[in-house]
DNA sequence: ATCAACGTTTAA
DNA sequence: TTAAACGTTGAT
């Protein structure tokens, strides 16, 4: 069940050595004393700066221990960044950035100039030590990424803290034998999946990583009223020049808004309310049929919104708008499945009234105690399949999750066992169902129907995991107001019918869907 | 969607 | 106490 597409990439932060961005300018030095408050903004207007053919030189001033200090900071984390931290390359960053510019190119002279001239060079020491610090507590967000080209372009791994920041990643292996992130409590924001602090404090050697993420996590989580701070770190972030040209700064007095152009990018972004916190199941995969990268959902059942992933004190990027009732993620070589627990609540429900059974279901999931699930580790690859997940029958889960405790969880349980009483009773088991895609995918040639057994899926239809999927008879597209098969499409020839929970209309009767076919 | 205005929080 | 600036609201 697939809809729309995002990538996850590893990120190659650009490496830009401009000595601007590590000299760092000694404004005392300077002879012109420009006007600044207490954090080096220059308040003054750019009309008045660049009256002053001076001011340039304060930018590009002799360098300070400052820029020694953030030069070799750089060195030492570009070491981690390229090798330990996975970011997204989100599609709209670059779309993002683009628009930045062609805001730029819409002002004036003036503004363009002003930006040339901005440079962090006028870092303080006491600043670069700050933006030192906060970039070891914050984690790295790709939207500071890729901005090659821009004047403002900050290498991200200028920004990034340094190996011991990434303990776990530290020590050799990590993605080989074992799925890497030790189960724990994960928390279901709109904005992305946490690591419950409970399930952090497990986790060895990340003492200090602790409270930092514990910072960043309860301000995104727990309270979504208290104000948000600059990440200090965006292109924007690290302006010191007020444009005083845009909105904000001629509005200054009355507005309270800070320039346009320092804006930060975090802060650009909606906060993390839309959507209430949901209770997920997290499945999670090594990615063996996804090469390509790409994760896809499905449409219509929920929404998922860009984000952070904290799993062991890694970050990861959520890319994209997710919509369906899971949705994958691809972390490092793992797969990881959010599934959405709404989905069970409305499976009978029509299309057309699928989104509003979500917003009720949403709500009525969103209890003011969180979210959480627990994620069990299977025994074995060839574990019993999941309700919402067929394709543990193929041997690909390592681990997943069970939902352990929320106020669903009793419910979703008691539905999960029930069903699969049923499945066990007989009719269609996992682990049949997939020793039959091993002899398909040698057999069945793309588009012919092959009844009672696989076939490679047509054009256009949602890859199964495999490649296969377990066919009756032929592939038809689900009618509206009927409940998609777990990838989509069903072929049914009597007819299309609503399916009871779980189940599919087959020739036999109905099965569930579960199990295979 | 952008803007202006205001209240409010935050850190110095 | 003060300056900076986030969040919100209401008008356009
Ligand atoms: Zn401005
Ligand atoms: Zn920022």
């Amino acid at each position: 069940m697939s809809g729309s597409g995002g990538l996850m990439e590893g990120n190659q932060a650009r490496e830009e050595e401009d000595a601007r961005d590590s000299c760092c300018g000694d404004e005392d030095s300077s002879p012109v004393v420009e006007r600044r408050n207490r954090s080096g903004i220059i308040s003054t207007p750019l009309s008045k700066s660049l009256k002053h053919s001076r001011a340039l030189s304060q930018y590009i001033a002799t360098c300070s221990a400052a820029a020694a200090v953030a030069t070799a900071t750089a060195n030492a984390s570009r070491l981690a960044q390229s090798a330990l931290v996975p970011a997204g390359v989100k599609p709209n960053s670059a779309a993002t950035q683009h628009r930045a510019q062609l805001g730029l190119t819409k002002l004036d002279r003036g503004a363009l100039v002003s930006g040339l001239l901005d440079s962090p060079s006028g870092l303080h020491l006491a600043q670069a030590a700050e933006l030192l610090r906060r970039a070891s507590m914050l984690l790295p967000d790709s939207s500071g990424l890729g901005v090659g080209g821009d004047v403002e372009a900050v290498s991200a791994s200028d920004s990034l803290g340094s190996m011991t920041d990434f303990p776990l990643l530290s020590s050799a292996g990590g993605v080989g034998a074992g799925f890497p992130f030790h189960p724990g409590l994960f928390i279901m924001t709109p904005a992305g999946v946490f690591l419950a602090d409970s399930a952090l404090s497990q986790v060895t050697g990340a003492s200090e990583h602790r409270q930092a993420h514990g910072e960043v996590t309860s301000a995104a989580s727990a309270n979504g009223k208290k104000k948000r701070k600059r990440c200090g770190l965006c292109p924007p972030c690290r302006r010191r020049i007020n444009c005083e040209q845009c909105s904000s700064c001629r509005n200054r007095k009355t507005g309270h808004q800070i320039c346009k152009f320092r804006k930060c990018e975090e802060l650009k972004k909606k906060p993390a309310g839309g959507l209430e916190p949901c209770t997920v199941h997290l499945v999670i995969v090594p990615v063996i049929w996804s090469t390509s990268g790409r994760w896809e959902v499905d449409s219509g059942r929920w929404t998922v919104d860009s984000g952070q992933w904290t799993l062991d004190g890694r970050q990861w990027e959520f890319q994209g708008h997710g919509t369906g009732d899971h949705i994958d993620v691809v972390v490092g070589i793992y797969k990881v499945m959010v599934i959405g627990e709404p989905a069970r609540f409305y499976q009978q429900a029509e299309e057309s009234k699928r989104k509003q059974a979500v917003r009720k279901i949403m709500t009525k999931l969103s209890p003011v105690s969180n979210l959480f699930v627990h994620v069990a580790r299977c025994q074995s690859p060839r574990s019993a399949p999941t309700p919402t997940h067929p394709q543990a029958s193929l041997g690909n889960i390592r681990h997943y999750c069970s939902i352990s405790a929320s106020t669903t969880g009793s419910e979703s349980n008691s539905a999960a066992r029930e069903r699969e009483r049923e499945r066990e009773r007989g009719i269609g088991g996992g682990v049949q169902a997939s020793e039959r895609g091993a002899e398909a995918s040698a057999g069945p040639q793309p588009g012919q129907p092959s009844p009672g057994g696989f076939q490679p899926y047509p054009r256009g239809f949602q890859p199964y995991p495999r490649g296969f999927q377990p066919c009756p008879r032929v592939f038809q597209p689900y009618p509206r107001g009927f409940l998609p098969c777990p990838r989509g499409f069903l072929s049914c020839p009597g007819g299309f019918q609503p399916y009871p929970g779980g189940f599919l209309l087959c020739p036999g009767g109905f099965l569930p869907y579960y199990g295979g076919f």
